[in-house]
RNA sequence: GGCCCCAUAGGCUAAUGGUAGACCAUCUCGCUUACACCGAGCAGACCCAAGUUCGAUUCUUGGUGGGGCCACCA
């Protein structure tokens, strides 16, 4: 490491230097035989596919700075890079990079895609986290604990295939053919958390039915006139005056001629449309809802691929989006089209291919949740948020849950569903393997369940006659990450460890993810174990462009850490991420010139370090003068404050406390008082009296090292390093909080501030000496300083 | 429609029942035995209305504006 002397400003090579060298030494290496206590942080695992970006950038930093506080509180910290290379963004870029559709290579040559593009993926990202001065376990991918891991890997996947195989066992894994969320452009199914909804422009269609009793003519408004032919049921409101004649009577479809019972229902509300609504087998979500409830068996005129089938007559074979336009079209013709009317529509449509959301009845799996909801809250109760009001998050979410948690996705780069099936025996895949069923037989000594008992009844090789046809469906991608923490702490791996280690400490995350990764952790954490996952959960908010905007390629307002990593460095960005903001409270507004600024604030450090390193520090503690024990104490005090606040994970206004001790009480204020007196060159001050400014010198800048070690620990392990500190591996210092009064300090600032303003003012040089000013009587006791420090 | 968060100088923010403190930028001045990536200083702000109060930027209610989450929309 270069020596401080010859460093002049602190810089990006400086950098390189500390952090090549971190990244290959294992000093944050996590030790499982540890006997401190453990503090485990489950990071979230960043997408392989793309490099990190400011969030990523900055979220990583404040999670570095837990952990490095952690390191100094003595405990040993479990701080593990995961990746996430499950599920479909990689589908999408592989699908996009080749040209090619896994609807037409097959499963096999896709997954080969799939892995091609994960085999260019850059380390990219893993150099950036090094760069930042990110300490994490391990920056070798590899099986010990705290190494890097990969979702996709083998040994997590089949960690993944054993919790559904004991779900599946216990009967908290069912599989069930309901109407559900069908992404027609991924072809597959997908949970109620994937779903978006965006306003698009729609037409409002008043259609023309008739009564079959009274021959009467109805008009029934639809936004989904191709769907006529799957209406069971048309409703009013019960309050609606109307349509009470219609009770009991039977509605004819038009161009269909289905018929179709009228009922009242509260679903209908007099004032939309005509007040008469048809309710169309999964039109929408409500559909659902109904068909549900008032029993009826639905019609699907959807096909998988978004097409019409059979049932829609005379639309079989067209896009949803064709038929309803040949529909109009139709009732055009027969003069049953009364009315048009554009509006204003909002349509689910699918989070990760935009494609509109249709609702298709399929069999998938589905895992229990709606039975354990009150457990689920009770658990998350036992669990500390911070802040304390994201918690509401969760349970909002938790209040909306209606339906169990369809797990299975017709998909291909995922972990696979582990089951095989011959006539009315499944045979398990077995755990502790990871298993492909789609391509592979099962093993002999896999355990067989008799389909409809869930009983196991005999093992693989006991069916020597049986056909095995492998399930090709795989998992949800929240179903593996949703088991982060197992993972992390070795579930199923090192039962030993697990019961020490679990639950995790920290689980540090995105606000937006809170309704699936948080949830569907504390949701599988809990189905695993009865016990909550995390101590605490860390919930931050957003970065954004330097005008409050969300940062996107499409407005072109992305602010790149790489290049802010190659023009400022990581602990100009560590240091501005601590002082900006709280992030579990606000966005973060991003900007280049206040990232470029804290390099000020670096450099202040290194000058001061540089000043007190020219005095050697007393060998034995001199006794202190008033002016440095005042100083001391202060310090002291702020230690005290700065500990209590980083235990709640607020770095925030301690590092701001500690920036403005830096610069505005240690650097301007008390250095310029005891200069003198440290030089003691004209000999004004006793040996006593100058030893103790070199030993309180030496003693503030130790002190504001280790406190500001977690936010910067580049430029402060340097610092240390010459001054033969051990920053990690210190004791983290207990505050003696002494009984002088610290308000003494503000006055001594003020006195200083009034005296370089009154020479300013007097036209007089700093050095010279000035007149006619009196020291006050509560500063009395610093009078000498104060004297040679102003000339006075 | 329900819920949550937010509103302070040109920008970004802090604290507070007694009218506000930083930072960046601007401007003026300066060269001081660590530091010109420096120092000193000037100027500049509490969204609106009502209520509680001796007193409200702070508390309450309402409004306006911004952000987010959820539900629903035939």
């Amino acid at each position: 490491m270069k020596k401080l002397s010859e460093i002049k400003n602190w810089n990006v090579e400086l950098e390189e230097e500390i952090t090549s060298n971190w990244k290959s030494s294992d000093q944050f290496k996590f030790n499982p035989k540890t006997k401190k206590k453990i503090y485990s942080i489950d990071t979230p695992p960043p997408y392989v596919n793309s490099p990190i970006h400011m969030g990523h950038a900055v979220t990583y930093c404040f999670m570095d700075f837990f952990a490095r506080y952690r390191r100094m509180k003595g405990e040993e910290v479990l701080f593990p890079l995961g990746l996430d290379r499950n599920g479909l963004p990689i589908e999408m870029a592989a699908e996009k990079k080749f040209k090619v559709s896994p609807f037409k290579v097959g499963r096999e040559k896709f997954i080969e895609y799939c892995e091609k593009l994960l085999g260019e993926a850059s380390v990219e990202s893993i150099d950036s986290f090094a760069k930042l001065g990110i300490s994490f376990s391990s920056y070798n991918q590899g099986q010990n604990i705290g190494d890097i891991y990969h979702t996709d890997s083998p040994e997590y996947r089949k960690i993944t295939q054993w919790t559904f195989i004991d779900l599946f066992k216990k009967g908290l894994i069912y599989e069930d053919s309901r109407i559900n969320n069908w992404d027609p452009k991924l072809r597959t199914t997908i949970a109620d958390s994937e779903i978006d909804y965006i306003e698009l422009d729609s037409t409002f269609n008043d259609v023309e039915w008739t009564i079959k009793e009274t021959g009467e003519k109805v008009v029934i408004g639809t936004t989904r006139p191709e769907l006529i032919a799957t209406c069971g049921m048309v409703i009013y409101n019960p309050e609606d005056k109307r349509y009470k004649k219609l009770e009991g009577k039977t509605a004819i479809s038009p161009i269909f001629n289905e018929e179709i019972p009228i009922t009242a229902h509260p679903t209908a509300q007099i004032d939309k449309g005509t007040g008469l609504v048809m309710m169309c087998s999964a039109g929408d979500v409500s559909d659902i809802q109904f068909f549900r409830e008032m029993n009826l068996k639905p019609r699907i005129a959807i096909n998988q691929d978004g097409k019409m089938n059979e049932k829609a007559g005379a639309l079989e074979g067209l896009k949803v989006k064709e038929a309803r336009e040949k529909m109009i079209e139709l009732l055009k013709k027969k003069n049953l089209l009364v009315n048009q009317e554009k509006i204003s529509h909002r349509t689910p449509i699918s989070e990760r291919s935009k494609a509109e959301i249709e609702f298709i009845e399929m069999p998938e799996f589905y895992l229990k949740q709606l039975e354990v909801k009150k457990d689920i809250k009770k658990i998350a109760k036992k669990i500390n948020f911070y802040p304390k009001n994201s918690k509401k998050i969760l349970d909002n979410w938790i209040e909306s849950v209606s339906i169990d948690w369809p797990i299975s996705r017709r998909r291909y780069y995922a972990t696979p569903v582990p089951l095989w099936y011959s006539e009315d025996k499944i045979a398990l895949g077995k755990n502790g393997i990871y298993v492909e069923p789609w391509k592979t037989a099962p093993e002999n000594d896999s355990e067989v369940l008799d389909a409809k008992t869930k009983k196991v009844i005999g093992l693989v090789k006991d069916f020597k006659d049986a056909k095995w046809v492998g399930e090709t469906r795989v998992l949800d991608t929240w179903f593996d990450s949703s088991i982060s923490e197992l993972n992390m702490l070795q579930y199923h791996k090192d039962d030993g460890f697990f019961k020490k280690a679990y639950p995790a400490s920290l689980r540090p995350q995105g606000k937006e993810i809170v309704r699936t990764w948080l949830y569907y952790t504390i949701l599988r954490g809990y189905l695993e174990t009865g016990k909550e996952c995390f101590n605490d959960t860390w919930i931050h908010q957003h970065i954004l462009d330097g005008n409050g905007r969300k940062m996107s390629k499409s407005l072109g307002n992305v602010i790149d850490p790489q290049l802010i990593l190659k023009e400022d460095g990581a602990e100009s960005l560590r240091f501005w991420a601590a002082t900006e903001g709280d992030l579990s409270k606000g966005d973060f507004t991003c900007s280049k010139e206040k990232i470029k600024a804290e390099r000020k604030s670096l450099n202040k450090l290194l000058n001061v370090s540089k000043f007190v390193m020219m005095f050697e520090k007393p060998k034995k503690k001199p006794k202190l003068t008033s002016l440095d024990k005042l100083f001391i104490n202060y310090l002291e005090d702020l230690t005290s404050k700065t500990d209590s606040t980083y235990e709640k994970y607020d770095f925030n206004h301690p590092a701001q406390d500690l920036r403005k001790f830096l610069w505005d009480i240690f650097a301007s204020n008390y250095v310029e008082l005891v200069k003198n007196r440290a030089y003691n060159e004209e000999n004004k001050f006793s040996n006593e009296e100058s030893d103790s400014a070199r030993y309180a010198l030496h003693f503030l800048l130790e002190r504001l090292l280790i406190l500001l070690y977690p936010i910067i620990p580049q430029i402060t392990t340097l610092i240390a390093n010459e001054k033969g500190i051990d920053l990690l591996n210190g004791e983290w210092p207990k505050a003696n909080v002494g009984e002088l009064d610290l308000n003494l300090v503000e006055k001594l600032l003020n006195f200083n501030s009034q005296i370089w303003k009154t020479k300013k003012e007097q036209g007089i040089s700093l050095r010279n000496p000035l007149k006619g000013i009196k020291i006050p009587k509560e500063l009395s006791s610093f009078e000498k300083d104060l004297r040679v420090c102003h000339n006075i």
